[in-house]
DNA sequence: AAACGAATCTGGAACGTTCCAGATTCGGGT
DNA sequence: ACCCGAATCTGGAACGTTCCAGATTCGTTT
């Protein structure tokens, strides 16, 4: 350590001094600072990791970089993180199994403390692995992937009992359900929503279309793409409700679409409710009507949870919380006959 | 090392097995590697990193992490990376300058390879100490920020150029321009706008509003947040225009809007051209033709100039890309009079 | 003046890996 | 039987830090 030579001290003392340790004299301490500052000197993580075992590194696995959804859970588990003096990294996977290994992977190697994942594809096997080494938290899947995998949620149902209700407290009855492909999360909405209608006995008018074929390994949500999600609003439209709840933003928008061109634009001709309220539901016209997942909430609650782990909690925890329902201007009452 | 006990070998040949040495019995590297994997081994890469010198990674600094220009630049980088046997870390530094300054040191304490920085919020002087240490390539700044830094950029000044020829090739004359805020990459766009104005004898009909005060330190793209925007929009539209060029697609947002609310809606009442080609463009209506930057390359191109830094290269290099125009819905000729 | 204790500082061990120089084994040519 | 070289393996040094046990200094108490 070229510092200790500068100012003419043991490379333990340079240690010390740079840690702000009180047992070094207010003189030697500036000499040393100084000097640091003078060469530029940074302290090497790698090298501190390895003697102390811990890196106060948390690492963060992202599926999708490009979702926004994801985009401000991360931003909750930073500012947790930092608060408590650790640094995120930030690991992008893609869409992709193998790829998100090799990534979680690579975080295991640096040996950061902790790991919290934003999103719900990697294989629990692979998960499982990891929570053996070190605390992992999953963030934003409805049921528990891994034995030593604590999770955060949002609770599906009651986000798409809030959507309906809102709907029918506006005056409509006849509630349409644009689901999604056959993932977890959608299907927890589209249970919701039945059992809403049940519960304001309106289940005569219970109609559901879905994008894909259900299958539960689709390769995306909304298999088939753009074209199957606009094909399904159209049949959808075409059964004749007054209000549509969808299972995201972006199936929202198909259904916005359709009825514009079918010239019953929202919220006069059909009032329509998303969910996840992503940017889109800002941008589009009408501004979209849309449930809210507390997302800065959710990953601030990880971080709190990786943090317990590392104090010591050995039993799985499983936190789901209650979205909010955020009305815009895509919701109205039916228009009279 | 208890691989090594397990198999009853050296650490040493440990390390070369596992690194797929050619010098290992076949035998002895297939107990070796069955040992590793029944105790569920990974090798560290604080250590290897401290004795090697180098870490086989590379930083990604990232301002904003919710915008989509950037996150398809980190695919690029990503994809090249990857090829090269790198593994890619991201670090988010919000928009903020101190965060930004202490998530650079985070990468550099951690001995990354190389940094590429994608933001144009970075300090200078933060910056060049950064690339004193490690290559340091920034991407999406027009202007060379410190000696020692690398860039890759797409060319505003061409990119202006092509949007407001489209509109002139279909018949529009009276093109105006909503500008941005004083950050450089606007300014450019500016300058090209009225630079081919006049090339094409177009430049009585120079007509330009900007949001914000101009202040080049201003809080964000865009000051005064969307209010401002909308304000200038539609201060711009009282003037006549028939096509209008906008300094991004958020600004072209704000112009479809007030353009529909003025009961000349596009593309018919006004065209109207953005920059950027975000996921919005797609999902506006009517669909927004955009500048799209080769953003893809330009992260692969990113990598690639860091490594060629790797491989000893010491002069600065400054690479601009040409973008392409998007033509999509929200441009037509003007309405015969 | 001796003894004590607090304050300040130091030297080496340790972390998990790679690298290097060399040790050991083995088959084959003389 | 002997030597040689190739193939295979080993032990310690090194990387830059922290940690620990102890060394040194110095003011105070007895």
């Amino acid at each position: 350590m070229d510092v200790a030579a500068a100012a003419g001290v043991s490379k333990s003392l340079v240690s010390l001094a740079l840690r702000g340790d009180h047992g070094v004299s207010a003189a030697t301490s500036a000499r040393i600072l100084d000097a640091a500052e003078r060469l530029g000197y940074r302290s090497n993580t790698l090298a501190r990791g390895l003697v102390q075992g811990r890196t106060m590194l948390l690492g963060v696995l992202l599926t999708d970089l490009a979702n926004p959804y994801h985009t401000e859970v991360v931003s909750g588990v930073e500012e947790a993180a930092e608060e408590r003096g650790f640094t995120v990294l930030l690991a992008h996977g893609r869409r992709d199994r193998a790829r998100l290994a090799r990534q979680l992977d690579a975080l295991l190697q640096l040996n950061v403390d902790g790991v919290v994942v934003v999103s719900s594809w990697p294989e629990p096997q692979v998960l499982a692995a990891a929570a053996r080494r070190v605390p992992v938290v999953m963030v934003g899947r409805p049921e528990t992937p891994a034995p030593g995998v604590d999770t955060v949620a949002n609770d599906d149902r009651a986000g798409a009992e809030a959507a309906v209700r809102h709907l029918a407290e506006l005056g409509h009855e006849r509630i349409a359900h644009l689901a999604g492909s056959g993932r977890p999360a959608s299907r927890a909405r589209e249970a919701g929503y039945r059992e809403t209608m049940r519960n304001l006995g309106l289940a005569a008018h219970t109609t559901v279309r879905g994008v894909g074929g259900g299958s539960d390994h689709g390769t995306d949500s909304g298999t088939g793409g753009a074209g199957s999600r606009e094909r399904a609003a159209a049949e959808l439209l075409a059964t004749g409700p007054t209000a549509v709840f969808a299972t995201n933003d972006l199936a929202a928008l198909a259904v916005l679409d359709r009825a514009h061109e079918a010239g019953r634009p929202a919220p006069g001709g059909v009032s329509v409710v998303g969910y996840d309220n992503t940017s889109l539901a800002e941008t589009v016209r009408p501004r979209l009507t849309s449930v809210d997942q507390p997302r800065l909430v959710m990953g601030r609650l990880a971080t709190g949870l990786l943090l317990e782990r590392l104090g010591g909690r050995v039993e799985d925890r499983h936190e789901v919380l209650t979205p909010d329902l955020v009305v815009r201007a895509s919701t109205a009452p039916p228009r009279p006959r």
